[in-house]
DNA sequence: ACGTGCAAATTGATATACTAGTATGACAAA
DNA sequence: TTTGTCATACTAGTATATCAATTTGCACGT
């Protein structure tokens, strides 16, 4: 368990207070930098579960010292991402596929919610951004975009939940459905998947638009259930990257 | 905004990690210690909302050095318990009540989860269980003991959380409610509140025992939705503790 | 093969110093 | 009086060096 990861000596530049036209920006910590470009690198799995994360290294890496480094592994440790072993380690975590039902059962009592809330309150223009969404999402599914159309994919759940008057739904979903966007980033890229996923989500619009509570709720669960990846054969394909 | 308070110059002791009979213990480490500290201090309130928190005289307070009262502040400003300005000053949060209405909606979808899978699946031993938190509960409310009391409410949930077979969810809701933790304790103690819990927890369990999904359900959302603090009479005694 | 013990490695914590924003109040200008 | 500027002090963010506590692995000896 030695392994390393090159951070392509990415030298992170203090950004300054004073944009262009005056305007006083909200500084950004070189803790929450680091915390962020981690965090990508492991929910994208460029960083592969289990290996060391070494404060010192890191702080080499990025030409900082350990205080901001080490702000930023704690956090993602509270998220589950790292694990820290006092005295002894800090690996990208393995993921718990033990969890994954639990967090799966989370995120669609939230959805849930969110979504019968929507249907009962969208507006014209909220309906009109959703379709806006899956119109975007439709375009990048045609050319295989896999990553823009995940962006879309995302900015869907999250309109629903602001449309709701619940943003921080979201929020909380972001962060339940971390490890699971992990194990699905190991299977394989389906061709028409994200056909099939446009699809469901035209189902929820349509729900939503005729404020068809019970529907949208059906049709919310249909599309999460299936998002389930395939546990075992991940097991096979990709061993030590599990818990 | 130059308010103090004083911590009564509890000085931290570290645990050594070797238990009487030979087991390793995890470690407990500072920053975990004085997080918990003043985690309680902020929900019991005896930190008041919007007094200053300043790294250096904590850490002389608590005999420590900044770095792990940094760490702590930091998990602390993450759950909403403190804000943090930088190179301007720490303080504690004042309760968003804005926030208050979202959390109550989180926590009755998560706990309606919870309740209708364990009416599904609770055993006779469960049952015995959640009987036995009741009869301390009931026990501590004829004696008055707000403090035990609240403790037991705390372990119904839970425990009906662990039953479901989602313990996690309870970590969820734990986190979720902690403004309205806060804003609870400003309520005066109103007299028969805790026989009135008392019974609505006895309902709860009542339709767990006979397996009815939707009775403990709306059970759970009326015993849910009485807990609502009266935001506007709050705000008016207590005035510069509220966002 | 199997413990034993020591050295290396790593996080936890301390102490100190410096930087860069921020609040504050005094003071000058209108 | 009001407004704008400036000096000052304060605070969080970061850097650096150092030590402590503990785990881990490997060499060593039995």
């Amino acid at each position: 368990m030695t392994n390393t990861v090159k951070h392509g000596g990415s030298a992170l530049r203090h950004q300054t207070s004073d944009g262009p036209n005056g305007i006083r920006l909200r500084r950004v910590t070189t803790a929450a930098a680091i915390y962020q470009q981690l965090h990508a690198a492991i929910v994208s799995l460029a960083l592969k579960p289990g290996i060391s994360l070494q404060e010192k290294r890191i702080a080499e890496e990025f030409g900082v010292s350990r205080t901001p480094v080490r702000e930023a592994l704690l956090r993602l440790a509270e998220v589950g991402l790292v694990e820290i072993f006092p005295q002894s380690g800090t690996f990208v975590s393995r993921i718990p596929l033990s969890a994954i039902p639990e967090a799966v059962v989370i995120r669609k009592s939230l959805e849930r919610t969110t979504v019968e809330r929507a249907a009962q309150v969208a507006t014209a223009e909220d309906i009109a951004q959703l379709d806006s969404i899956i119109a975007r999402q439709r375009a990048h599914a045609s050319l295989g975009e896999a990553s823009h159309f995940y962006e879309q994919d995302e900015a869907f759940h999250e309109a629903i939940s602001a449309i709701a008057g619940y943003p921080g739904i979201w929020t909380l979903v972001k962060t339940v459905k971390l490890q699971i966007d992990r194990a699905r980033r190991l299977t394989l890229p389906v061709s028409g998947r994200m056909t099939t996923v446009t699809e469901e989500h035209e189902a929820i619009l349509d729900a939503i638009a005729a404020h068809d509570a019970d529907r949208a709720s059906a049709a919310m669960m249909h599309h999460l259930g299936a998002v389930i990846p395939d546990v075992e054969a991940l097991r096979q394909h990709h061993p030590g990257y599990f818990a």
